[in-house]
This record gives C-alpha cells, sequence and structure tokens, in this order.
DNA sequence: ACCGCGATGTGACTTTAGTCACATTCAGTG
DNA sequence: CACTGAATGTGACTAAAGTCACATCGCGGT
C-alpha cells in the first residue's frame, strides 16, 4: 500500500464533505493539504490536544477512542476511506474529545482550520454537507449511548454483527456472509465490554444458530431472527 | 406562566443559532414559527416520527430520551430556554432518532425545514453557528458514552454534581451551593442507572462528606475532592 | 389537621458483567 | 516444520448493577 504518490485531489473528491467543490477549489485545496501516513495503532490525535484542522481519510481506517482510568478503551467511532474526522474541534475550536489512532495503515490528509471555515463561509453547500455528517456522527453516538445504557452485550453484540452484515455482507443461498476482520478485542472496544464477555456471547449466539462463524467469515443465517434477538427477544 | 403573548422575535433572538441575524430576518421568521406550549411531560415528538422542522426552545426545558425494551429511559441530552432541539433530522432528513418530551411546563417554536436550510444557505453564518452548535453536542454525546461504558454510577453522579455546581452553583464560605430540582428517578435517566442506585450512591457520597444535601438544596465543599472522586479516586 | 400520593431509603436477592488464571489454537517466520 | 507471540475459549470467582418489596417521608390539597 502506499507506494504511488497519493492523488490528492482524488482523495478529497471522494469524501462526503467536499465531493461537490469544483476541480479548481479541489485542486487548491489539495495542494494546501498536508499528508500523513500512519502504521497500524499509530495515534494522530491525543485527548484533549489541540487539532490544526479537518483529517481526511485517503487510505485504510482510523478510530475514536477514549481511555478509562483502568485502560479499558471505548471506541466512539471509526471512519473509512472517505471519510472525515476531527471536525468537532474545527467547528466549535475546542481540545479534540478523544484519541485517534489508525486501525490499520493508513494515510490521511490535513486541512487547516482556517480553510475548511472559508470554505463553509464561501460555498454554503459545503456547510451543509458539514452538518449532515456531524448529524450522521450524533445520530450514531445517540445509539451508541442507547447501546450502552439499554441493552446488554449479548443484543450490542447482535446489533454490530447486523450493522456489518448490512454494510459488508453479501447475500447467499444460506444467508448474508461477511468478513470480519477484527480481533475480539477490537470488537469489545467497540462495544463497550471486554474479550471474555464477547467471546461468550459470540459462542452462545454460534450454538442458537444465530449465526455461523468459519474462520474470519461470518454468516447470519437470517437477518430477522437475529434482529428480533438485538432488541430483546 | 406564558399568560402573556410569547415575543416570538426576541425569543428567537436569544438563541445561540439565530442571533446573530438582523431584526428583519429576525422579524419574518418570527411571524412564520409556529408557537406551541406544552405540559410537562408531555410528548412532542415520537422517537422514529419525522419532523417537520426546528424547534425552539422559549420557556421551560425539554429532554431527548430513548426508551429500552423494558421501559427503562437514557436521558440523550436536555435543553433549556434559548436552546434549540431536532437538528439531526433538520440536517439530514431522516427520523428522529430519540423522543423528546417537556420536563417542565414549556413552550417552544418551530421552524420549517426548509426556512432553516433557506438560513444557512443565505446567511453561512448562521451555518458556521449551527456547526457550533451539533458539534457541541457531539461532544456531550460521547462524553455520555464514555461515561457510560467507563465509570461506574458513583463516578457519573460525582460528574453529574459538578456540572451541576459549575452551571449553576454559587460560591458560599462553605463551598459550592446550588438547587437540584430534579427527583432521584430523573436523575438516574440522565446518568443510565435507576432510582435505587442512584438513591444510594447519593448516601454514600453524603456520608463521605463530598457532598451535603439539605431539602433541595446541595453544597459541594470542595470541588477538587469531588473531582478527584469522579475520576476514580 | 388529615389524607393521599409521589418521592425516598433500605434490606435482601438475582443477574450481568468484569477479572484472573490458564489451556489451546492459529498464523507468520526463520 | 518447529517456534513464538497473538488471539481465543473457558472455568471459577468477585463485584457492580438492577430488581423486588416494603417502610417512610414530605407536601399539596381540602
Amino acid at each position: 500500500m502506499g507506494t504511488m504518490p497519493v492523488d490528492k485531489t482524488e482523495a478529497l473528491r471522494r469524501t462526503m464533505l467536499l465531493g461537490t467543490l469544483d476541480d479548481t477549489t479541489l485542486d487548491q485545496l489539495a495542494q494546501r493539504a498536508i499528508e500523513r501516513k500512519l502504521a497500524r495503532n499509530e495515534v494522530i490525535i491525543v485527548e484533549g490536544e489541540n487539532v490544526a484542522g479537518l483529517y481526511v481519510v485517503v487510505e485504510g481506517s482510523v478510530r475514536a477512542y477514549r481511555t478509562g482510568a483502568d485502560g479499558r478503551e471505548q471506541v466512539i467511532h471509526v471512519e473509512g476511506a472517505g471519510g472525515t474526522f476531527a471536525e468537532v474541534p474545527v467547528f466549535d475550536d475546542g481540545i479534540h474529545p478523544s484519541t485517534v489512532a489508525a486501525e490499520s495503515d493508513a494515510i490521511v490528509l490535513l486541512i487547516k482550520k482556517a480553510d475548511v471555515r472559508y470554505l463553509c463561509m464561501k460555498h454554503p453547500e459545503i456547510g451543509m454537507a458539514a452538518l449532515r455528517v456531524l448529524a450522521s456522527r450524533l445520530r450514531h453516538c445517540a445509539e451508541l449511548a442507547e447501546s450502552l445504557s439499554l441493552h446488554e452485550v449479548g443484543q450490542r453484540l447482535a446489533r454490530f454483527f447486523l450493522d456489518q452484515a448490512r454494510t459488508n455482507g453479501v447475500e447467499t443461498p444460506d444467508g448474508i456472509r461477511f468478513e470480519l476482520n477484527l480481533s475480539k478485542e477490537q470488537i469489545a472496544t467497540r462495544l463497550g465490554s471486554v474479550r471474555e464477555v464477547v467471546s461468550r456471547a459470540t459462542a452462545r449466539m454460534q450454538k442458537v444458530g444465530l449465526i455461523k462463524t468459519s474462520g474470519r467469515e461470518l454468516l447470519v443465517p437470517d437477518m430477522e431472527t437475529l434482529s428480533n434477538y438485538a432488541e430483546g427477544g
């Protein structure tokens, strides 16, 4: 990965946030953007830090998480190629609310705060796009909070699988199949639990036939049933 | 309350979101706004519903919450006079992520989606203000998620008291004092717990001298100590 | 002053989650 | 192909949270 030089303009065009900009503006922006390569698990932003601007994920993916006193991590959100992060401090000028690290090797671009703000003022449709992005984040975050508070780990795991199946899954005769390239540990930090508990919850779901796993492959025979389980059936 | 007719223009001017608009625009907007009076606990928005626009709280306050299968509620956020809610569906056109109800008797104004969007396009500084508002919501929501996942109820309660003390508290010779007009039940739904647990946690904090309560009054002798406790000391 | 109801405090118990320790499996590498 | 370290599965135990039941308490209303 990352052996070819990155086409920054293309990368920016692929984002939800900036995709609607015309080529010239996009080019100017690309020239001013700063590229950074990240190794898996390398930390880009430390919680509480001031950030210089908005980050765009060009390749790979990153996770934003918070760390508890005992060292346990809670992932707040994950962003893949074409996504952006650190919007919050860009728009309210505060410190960054979470630590951000690379989930896999990754390449990101940094666009200065001032440039982003200028864009939002000059091209209100960019501002609107930013509003959509933040709205979507808020949706997910509220979902997360609800999950943590109102659902037990098994249900949260089911939701997680449903989500994965919907976004990465492919239809097959025996159900929806997808690849799960995450360790139990990683899943646990997303669900707000610990490895062992996730391991057991998975085993239980497997036993009752809600899912079938083989290696990194996961099969959901029936989304409906799994969905019921997720709601507390 | 609410016996006098509401000055809609004034109400809009007091908001973070629209405060910077000129008088004429504000007036036009006010004329188009729809007023609604709410009794305590009256539901304005049901989770999953489509909403017509942005709400502005003129008087009283509202809470947004989600309900679990067993009927337990998790408050996602609370908004008082001068605040706005339902921004998320206004900007991303989805359904409303939570149920909203009046915490106390309240008066709210509804501004149509189209009007809000038009404003953001026409006056980019309104768009920026909206971005600041959403960013702030996201901050709080991430905080909530972290709290739920990484801190136990006692710590969450301490955080809650700290927060109240900072926003509503007044300095006195023996510490910071504030009024707590919430039942244990209400506090519990904000912390993501239940009445009994909150009751015990409060008693414990009282016993070790972190707080002193008398009726609806609450005194924090030392913010520092309470803060340590909140972090897991 | 009395009644009635919502809010609270508390004991006892159940359930879920998290911790610890350790066996086992898997994958990549020399 | 054996070795090593990471990832996983599991049993046993602890701790935190939630549930249930019931006794009070406090306050507005009549």
